[in-house]
DNA sequence: CCTTATTAGGTTGTGCGCAATACAAATGAC
DNA sequence: GTCATTTGTATTGCGCACAACCTAATAAGG
């Protein structure tokens, strides 16, 4: 081998043009890392729900789990169904984790009286409390994400516009 | 009670004006469900994540490990390291969902020889030529988000600003 | 050298997230 | 009323995602 093996090059095998050409194959056909929209959306939230972490984990929630107290706090009573529908989940991730819930003594699931097949879910006193200790929650997050809250705004009214059209193309 | 009990509802307890109060408090302190951006973040990245499946599952690949093929058809080969910088993942994620992609043939993990502690990972030929079953992948994505490709370009570059943020508050 | 610190991956345990499936209660058709 | 269909949850299995921890290889200091 004539040329230098920076660190671990066995078989390069591929001249820069051949890497030149492969990278306008791959851009031809929106195969690049940067051209997709996917990645940084998959990667925002990934961060997102991790920087919600330390400010959860004194209040004995996780992400999800806060988004549940969320709707609960301002619902006061749904069944699975709604809150499926709310948060875009389905009762094989809301059963187990409502049943979590249930056992740290933050919610009530009882089957509905007048149609057996419905689990009603509202908040014990202890999960009504902790509405206290999470008020200091939006606004310690806001500030991670910096920037003026215009532009959080608009932010916002764009990812529901992309919710409304992937949901329906996949319904 | 007086008034109707419209399904299933025991002990109100709650007058309007009650009910009112609440929301108020509840929007001063940021805490409504509409309030924040890391739901529609969240919820839009699942949503995509589920849309990409039906696109995918006939490569035999999931949304994480499509991200790694990006990856790897645009670098030719990584070490683990490298491609959690890039794809915002940890070992711990990375290790075992690698493992599955050797197992079905499509990447190779082989230590550095210089540097024993570095695990390369670079494509098989099978790995390479799925890239040519991919490239129908992001324009039948596109379609499913419609929208001006500027709006999503915008959306992408907002999104960008939000990782870095994020991040930074992160680390 | 030898010791210490750092770096790169791997392992384990918990909690999602969803497809596929199962099942029981409610609804409708006859 | 009987049966088929629909509706609302629950269960199972698989694959992430990450914290916490572990190990081995290398780099740095003396």
């Amino acid at each position: 081998m004539s040329h230098p093996a920076p660190s671990d090059t066995p078989a390069p095998s591929a001249t820069p043009a051949d890497r030149a050409a492969n990278l306008q194959t791959l851009a031809q056909h929106g195969l690049l890392l940067d051209q997709q929209i996917c990645f940084p959306l998959y990667a925002a939230s990934n961060l997102v729900i991790k920087a919600y972490g330390p400010l959860l984990k004194p209040l004995g929630l996780t992400y999800p789990q806060y988004l549940v107290m969320l709707a609960l706090w301002q619902h006061q009573k749904m069944n699975v169904g709604e809150l499926g529908k709310q948060l875009h989940l389905d009762s094989g991730t809301l059963t187990p984790l409502l049943k979590r819930m249930e056992a740290n003594g933050l919610v009530l699931r009882q089957r509905c009286a007048t149609d057996e097949r419905r689990v009603n879910v509202s908040l014990t006193d202890a999960g009504k409390e902790l509405q206290q200790a999470a008020a200091a929650v939006p606004q310690a997050m806001a500030c991670r994400m910096a920037g003026d809250s215009h532009w959080l705004r608009q932010l916002q009214t764009d990812l529901n516009l992309l919710i409304e059209r992937v949901e329906q193309s996949n319904a």
